[in-house]
DNA sequence: CGTTGCGTTGAGACATTTCAAAATGTGTGG
DNA sequence: CCACACATTTTGAAATGTCTCAACGCAACG
């Protein structure tokens, strides 16, 4: 063996040469001007699950693109126990929610293994300065953000616990088809117990709709992989509307 | 009497004269500079009780300013009941989570008589272009509405009905205050109904936290006028963290 | 091989919803 | 200004979905 076997240098891909640009802040950039935004961005070392990428209170100096892994975002309640605003999956952008307040609100913290591109945020001003489009796509970006965080007031205020699960998991099955991977058997980065403090549901009720789900040939699960079976009925349980569901079971 | 005795004309303040200037739109430009916006906004009639701004799916042309009165926002649920969403008062925006759709996710209704400026869209980008201040003041409009949102999904995961109501109303007190007005006193917007419906809780809930409330000497509530008579066990009950909060302890 | 963390399962408790009905408020036309 | 219809709010009692608590199984790990 070769040092580095089988190693691709991960930390050192350009914006044009990323599989991701398609889906990532690059989509607003010709090809010529993606080499601008190239310049700007950080590459780190990967983090490690359970490293933070920024804690809640941190000066806001950057927003962030998930190259690989996973991470979840999410706040302390007021009596100390954390509550998850978010997660976020390869080529989605994080942290523009501290924009108007110099801190970030949220701590953010890797699920697994993850790979991240840091974008300082007084450049990308500067850049958007030059470049109207990129600036657009920060702002769509933001709307997209609002009009997704309403989909989950929704979820909290109306659904039941079958509700919330079904409509997660074709939520995550219609993101994980859009960057190229199966939509109807992928691996669960979060634990139960995540999962349900972002749903707002108990562990165990997580737990037992899983089963439940699982009975009755919804899914097929074994620890965090996760098969959809029947995903016509999972979306009619998500209840519609919801963009995306009806190509989830085209494919599924 | 002469005519229009007693009335101003209330569809034709310059935002300069406007006495929400410093909370609105505005604060993001000098007073030279606020004429140059001033002229691209129109002001059209006053909307009555139970009008529509826009509609949920009408094409994305204008942001929104209110001006007086209050409007709440709304989209349908899959079984086609109203979901609402959100609830604006005077100097604050809405219809800017329909930017990167080109229509508007939800539904925008007068819950009172409501004079309402409005600023096409287009025109205010290009007003952005010549005056960074205002883009970057819509850029935090959006992520403090992220922001807000997250305390909504929080709210909606993790607090009873007894918080979510002190929640509601420490949080309408403080935007009150904000606005001149008593944050000890003052008027709701909306029904019994509207509340539960936008705090995730049936109408008869509601209606027994209040009731309830008022037996504890917590607030003094006839039909929708509100009294807060123990600002600091209604904040400490809306749980802390969430800004403002001393505030209203200090002034109520 | 015990420990530790995570997921599952069961039984009972509890908060909120649902259903039903009475009370109160609001608007309209005579 | 009253009377009536209609909408909203309040109150009560029963039903229900989810949570809490507790125990157990399983896999990973030192």
């Amino acid at each position: 063996m070769t040092s580095k076997p089988n190693v691709r240098q991960p930390g050192h891909v350009a914006c044009r040469d990323c599989s991701l640009s398609s889906l990532c802040l690059p989509l607003a950039l010709s090809l010529q001007d993606i080499d601008q935004l190239d310049r700007i961005i950080k590459r780190g070392r990967p983090l490690k699950k359970g490293e933070h990428l920024f804690l809640e209170g941190d000066p806001f100096t950057s927003v962030f693109a998930v190259r690989s892994g996973a991470i979840k975002t999410y706040t302390a309640t007021n009596e100390g126990e954390e509550q998850i605003t978010s997660f976020y999956l390869p080529s989605e952008i994080l942290g523009l929610s501290g924009m108007d307040t110099d801190v970030y609100p949220v701590s953010a913290q890797a699920m697994e293994t993850t790979m991240i591109c840091e974008i300082p945020f007084d450049q990308l001003e500067t850049l958007s300065d030059r470049f109207p489009e990129l600036r657009r796509h920060m702002m769509r970006l933001m709307s997209k953000k609002i009009r997704e965080d309403q989909q989950m007031m929704m979820l909290l205020s109306k659904k039941n616990a079958d509700e919330r699960i079904a409509t997660f998991l074709i939520n995550l099955a219609s993101r994980f088809r859009r960057r190229g991977f199966s939509s109807q058997s992928f691996r669960l980065s979060m634990s139960r117990n995540e999962m349900g403090n972002y749903l707002g549901l108990a562990v165990e009720t997580v737990s037992r709709v899983f089963t439940r789900f699982q009975k009755n040939g919804l899914i097929f699960a074994v620890g965090k992989e996760i098969e959809i079976r029947d995903p016509v009925q999972l979306c009619s349980l998500a209840g519609g509307k919801s963009v995306d569901l009806e190509q989830i079971i085209s494919t599924a």
